[in-house]
RNA sequence: GGCGCCAUGGUGCAACGGUUAGCACAUCGCCCUUUCAAGGCGGUAAUACGGGUUCGAUUCCCGUUGGCGCUACCA
């Protein structure tokens, strides 16, 4: 430990004293041709101060200050002074940034002042941090905004979760949709403490969007999404196909945690082709005369003069009455049947979103696999 | 090391001299129930420490400790 500060102490590099040659000297070595870089000759003493937004005023003594490097002995500039020479360009008013610049903007202050123009209002942001509290890096598993979109994370719940990360609105409102966010945002609510990254939020986050946004700004996502599972179908593009599809996704999405969930366990909704989850299987399918009356129920919708939630609910309970079994045995079977797992919307619902055709054929091809047979794929 | 910034539950924020220290996520329990969620109700849980200032400190000042950042011919 000891050994290792100080070797970064020794290693550390020595302030540059060019400053200190005489003007002989410097022509000696221009005419040696070695190469130099160009420095921002600080003042030894004196202040720079500047106002930030945020963090408020700033005072730090000249002394403190390196003569740092402006153009790199290859001609190249270097950040601090392109940044400036570009803000000062494209006449940039607010320089809104993490707050690790905050210590580099005194610097920054100097090159505006050398340069004769005015600086522009500064406001520095906390920094995100990652569980380990140290800035949030590609290390922290982590990525780009674009590997959440993959995820299966709503832009707009991504928004609002990183939003409230340093600001608050004032009150304790926290589901801001966009429009809203920037109705309120003010940097004077920008906090000054570094925030932690709260992965568990952010997915909290994206069931309120999923569940609460308005239909038609979710339903482009859910198309992508099945789009990319190869499940989307053009139908439901327009007319009753969209009507369909809305009412569908209105149905699935109060249990959805992300997008992928559509085309996940939601698939039977979309497709045909699903498999019946093991876990369900094993949970719902024990009673032996299941097949029995399952293939009644599907002959008994099959005659139902309506096909709507009620109408399924009587026919169904009515069997199970009849067969003296508890409802729930056939809800729970039935269920497993059409959709293939357990975790899905209320039956009878889904039953109306299905249709009676699909619905019928299901509970059909599911009876030989409920008798205790061992195909596990319908379709 | 030097300089700077920051400090309320596990996490994100409120309270900007006087509140039983509030909300949300997470967590635990209960209700609801047709699976799984959602939802409703309730519980556990915080002002880092030490000095001041003040009738009164989460709040203002100083110190300590801790965390983070900057300290590159990186951006």
């Amino acid at each position: 430990m000891e050994s290792a500060a100080a070797e970064s102490k020794a290693m550390r590099r020595a302030p540059c004293e060019c400053r200190n040659l005489t003007l002989e000297e410097r022509a000696a070595k221009k005419g040696a041709g070695e190469a130099a870089a160009i420095r921002c000759l600080v003042p030894r003493s004196g202040v720079t101060k500047f106002e930030d937004a945020v963090f408020g005023p700033s005072e730090i003594q000249n002394a403190e200050i390196e003569d740092f490097v402006l153009l790199r002995s290859n001609g190249l500039p270097t950040y601090q002074l392109s940044v400036v020479v570009d803000d000062i360009d494209m006449r940039i008013t607010h320089v809104i940034r993490g707050a690790d610049h905050l210590s580099n903007t005194p610097k920054q202050v100097l090159i505006y002042l050398g340069l004769g123009a005015a600086p522009p209002i500064f406001a520095h942001v906390p920094l995100i941090l990652g569980a380990d509290r140290t800035r949030l890096s590609k290390r922290h598993g982590a990525t780009s905004v674009g590997s959440y979109v993959e995820e299966g994370f709503l832009p707009e719940a991504f928004r609002n979760f990183l939003a409230l990360l340093g600001w608050s609105s004032g009150d304790d409102t926290e589901y801001l949709p966009t429009a809203e966010l920037v109705r309120r945002f003010s940097l004077g609510g920008v906090s000054r403490t570094n925030a932690v990254f709260d992965r568990p939020k952010l997915e909290w986050f994206n069931t309120q969007y999923l569940s609460q946004m308005p239909i038609e700004e979710l339903l482009p996502h859910v198309e992508g999404q099945l789009r990319m599972d190869g499940l989307w179908r053009d139908e439901w593009s327009s007319g009753d196909g969209h009507a369909w599809l809305a009412r569908t996704v209105d149905l699935l999405r109060p249990r959805t945690r992300f997008l992928k969930d559509f085309s996940g366990w939601g698939r039977a909704f979309f497709s045909d082709e699903f498999e019946y989850e093991g876990e369900a299987r094993a949970k719902f399918w024990k009673e032996p005369r299941l097949a029995e009356m399952l293939g009644k129920l599907a002959d008994a919708l099959a005659g139902l003069p309506e096909w709507n939630h009620d109408a399924c609910d009587h026919a169904l309970r009515e069997l199970a009455a009849a067969e003296g079994v508890k409802a729930g045995l056939l809800i729970n079977a039935t269920r497993v049947a059409i959709v293939g797992r357990a975790v899905a919307p209320p039956l009878f619902d889904s039953m109306v979103a299905l249709g009676r055709e699909r619905v019928v054929s299901r509970l059909r091809r599911a009876l030989p696999v409920v008798g205790g047979g061992q195909a596990t794929t319908a379709g």
